[in-house]
DNA sequence: CGATTGCAGATTGTCAACAATCTTTGCGAT
DNA sequence: ATCGCAAAGATTGTTGACAATCTGCAATCG
């Protein structure tokens, strides 16, 4: 008797999450420019589906607040001010600084540092190849893998849209360099406080870390409106 | 010239985020019973409208998280075991005691503890009334006032979802009596401590207090599974 | 000459019918 | 009696067409 291999289950997802996923990824990206108009009928022909679906993915979007929707006028790709990125990372700081201290004082640490230390170790490796678009993609990585450690779902669902957006802020906004070095070291930091169960060290590591991120970010980019575009209506 | 009077906004509202909001408030208050199917058809006549908005208000609140989707099955509200009871209010926790951080730190406690202060007179009112619908609603009022209170537009947006969930918890699982007294006397310890600005002292009266009502709700019910209704809405 | 109004063109909102899929029911064989 | 199988019924998924609304342009009037 063959014994069964791992099968993908056959059309497990609905329609409207395929395209509501690569949606989000091509705002994720910038391929949807923030504040641009998405077109229906565009949209529902580049996927090859009708306009029913398509739009039953962007009811999605709208409520995972990542595009605008403006009655009898359109929908439109959400933009992100200077105020606004403040607040993500304001929003970022606190979930994953409640997710380090419950993988500390709930989980333990064992587990979760272990899969952090990867993490960092896998920035390590990026920086040293010089690989920069792996090291973001580590980067990134170390953040889910932080808040997936305490064991909250909701914390982790409420996360992954931050990191969306967050994604999008750097695409759209073309982060600076920075020494890759340092920026290991800073998760490094992270880690480490969590390994050793020092909850203040910790909360001032992840609260350095993204003053620094947020500061390079609005630094960056003066202007309070970033991209203009066709706006929706106020 | 005449100066144009104030006048109401028309169709400001799409129609899929009335259904929304309409469903949404359904779950919340047990009309529609977790775990139960909700039938496209019969829920689109019942509002008048056709299944297309319908189904787009649908993917909305499977995007919230409140109604589960099964491909070519139906879709179905989503029910809440004890673990996620317990996650959800880990993960209020964790917001509000950050939005009571923040309203110490970075806003300035007055404005939010004066109507802070506001809230739990209102429910210190309906204590005293003996009205415990009121006292409810003033409750939830208060947390919902803590939160916005730290002015962070993400934080809101998570708690309102998680606070959906909690009426749902109550609803389902009817809240056993408690004195109501002491239920006020633990709102107005958490407003005080912001009103001193001592973090540590917020931080514990958040946790007893959130401690306090889980405790209740997960003894009340002792079935890993809760509630499985046979019937729709009426 | 400038502001306003009416008119195309395009886009979104809605619907009812059709196709695909799942669940249930009944029959027959082992 | 239980299991397997197949057809019927019901529900979800998708589509294309139609109606309502908005935008931009041009003609008109003061």
């Amino acid at each position: 008797m063959t014994a069964t291999p791992t099968f993908q289950q056959v059309r497990r997802e609905s329609t409207a999450s395929l395209i509501t996923r690569q949606l989000r990824e091509g705002i994720m990206y910038g391929h949807l420019a923030p504040g641009s108009q998405l077109s229906e009928a565009a949209l529902a022909s580049s996927f090859g589906v009708s306009r029913g679906p398509l739009r039953e993915a962007m009811q999605r979007l709208v409520q995972e607040g990542l595009v605008l929707a403006s009655p009898n006028r359109g929908l439109f790709v959400k933009e992100l001010d200077q105020e606004e990125i403040r607040d993500l990372y304001s929003a970022r700081t606190v979930l994953e600084s409640a997710a380090g201290r419950l993988i500390i004082r709930e989980q333990g640490p064992v587990p979760a540092v272990v899969a952090l230390r990867e993490a960092y170790d896998a920035m390590q490796t990026a920086a040293e190849a010089g690989d920069l678009t792996a090291l973001s993609d580590a980067d990134f990585h170390f953040h889910e893998v932080l808040v997936a450690g305490a064991g909250s779902p909701r914390l982790r669902r409420m996360h992954d849209t931050l990191m969306v957006e967050t994604r999008m802020c750097l695409t759209a906004l073309q982060d600076t360099y920075r020494d890759p070095e340092e920026q290991v070291q800073e998760h490094k930091d992270i880690a480490e406080a969590i390994a050793e169960g020092d909850e203040s060290r910790m909360m001032s590591a992840i609260e350095e870390h993204m003053n620094e991120a947020l500061t390079r970010l609005i630094s960056g980019q003066s202007t309070p409106e970033p991209v203009s575009h066709p706006a929706p209506a106020p």
